[in-house]
DNA sequence: GCTGGATTCGGTGTATACACGTCCCGGGGA
DNA sequence: TCCCCGGGACGTGTATACACCGAATCCAGC
């Protein structure tokens, strides 16, 4: 096996942190990482610093790599994002999107209701791929890549929130109804859809953070400890 | 002087991607660069992988870093992302802006103006910096972020044709415009001269994209050489 | 017992050194 | 003349080694 190179490495770490493999505000150790990934620190402190770049990790000089730790207002503003920038892919995307593709994601959807109650962990990560494979159908090269990191950064939020059994359903019936917009070539309706399924998740999300805000903020006032 | 740490020299390269004085398509030799910088080529790339993460250069192995370089349709695609991302942060930056940021607004209006016709050096840094700190207002860190990468990926190409003089004296009028408007407190009239400032840009740049397109273009058909 | 400060240790940051890949050029052959 | 191949030089990519910094620990003094 080659040995791997930044780029991989970087891939792996993003997916680390989206799966809260590597959770909010947790510090990395790069000699760790380094051993695991069998390259020297040097590569993996690259890919650290691609991350840097998108906004998923910060850099402290002499304190090395911590993955982004997000308010429950920088969540909000990162939803505002999405709904800026993703409904505005429907049209490009349907005027792409051949029939295989479609065949593809909607294959994906019917994975995803085949998943049982308990694996939830299986279900987000094909709904994130759903997603994002969507969007790429868009062509739009930079759209994406913007749309793409803010995906990155909200998705460890978003993650510990999708045992929500409600929302899963609902969220499922939204992608099938995506999936039909496309086969109808109906870009208003998936446009539609899109920014639903985007106003939903926030609302649920921002109220959840709210009413049980991440356990590090305890930290923040020492008073609070009881 | 301390030695510089690989933040700064992502500062520096950022700004010098910026100002074309690292012009998109052109290859970065990491010695020489990092015989400027004074350091050794590992705090070097460091820097240039989070510019990776930024999308203003593409490293590939064993081939290095090279300026991002963008095509016509690709620069209309980023003008489209600015008309999504910046008139929505008129209101943000209403509502939090002090009489002192506004007078340093207009100032840097007002320098812009004294500017003779030839310093389009000068005159393009100040009105980057215009937009920027007008942004910064918003305290909205995320969208920000976005919103500067992307200014920072067409800067390079809005600044080739901002000796067009026509346009650069109906900017400064609608800056006016925008400081006015901020004393004024009225945030539909910031968003509308934001829009339209974008979109008359957009309109110029790309017509003249279209009409002299890139000089590493001809390279891609060798036939073309005449 | 508690506090303040030196000390040790783990970890980060970077210079050096070296292996490797790519590109360019020159020579030989068709 | 053109093409192809081999060697060399340049530049990149990364492992190693070391200097430095920050945090926790332990001890002395109060």
């Amino acid at each position: 096996m080659a040995r791997l190179r930044p780029d991989q490495i970087a891939a792996s770490l993003r997916r680390a942190v989206r799966e809260r493999v590597l959770a909010p505000g947790e510090a990395l150790n790069q000699d760790e990482l380094a051993r695991r990934f069998g390259v020297s620190r040097i590569p993996l402190r690259e890919a650290l610093r691609t991350l840097v770049g998108e906004g998923l990790i910060i850099m402290q000089p002499g304190l090395g790599a911590v993955v982004t730790e997000l308010q429950a207002a920088e969540v909000n503003e990162l939803y505002g994002l999405r709904l800026s920038l993703e409904p505005g892919l429907a049209l490009p995307v349907t005027t792409n999107v051949r029939r295989a593709d479609i065949d593809q994601l909607a294959g994906m959807v019917a994975e995803m209701q085949a998943l049982g109650a308990h694996q939830s962990e299986e279900w987000s990560n094909l709904n994130y791929a759903f997603k994002r494979r969507l969007y790429e159908l868009s062509d739009q090269r930079h759209v994406v890549r913007l749309v793409v990191q803010v995906l990155n950064l909200v998705e460890p939020y978003a993650r510990v929130h999708a045992h929500v059994l409600g929302s899963r359903t609902q969220l499922q019936e939204q992608r099938e109804a995506m999936v039909a917009a496309l086969r109808a070539d109906d870009p208003a309706a998936l446009e539609q859809e899109i920014r639903q399924a985007i106003l939903r998740a926030q609302a649920t999300l921002i109220d959840a953070m709210n009413e049980a805000p991440s356990p590090h903020d305890d930290h923040q006032d020492p008073l609070l400890r009881r």
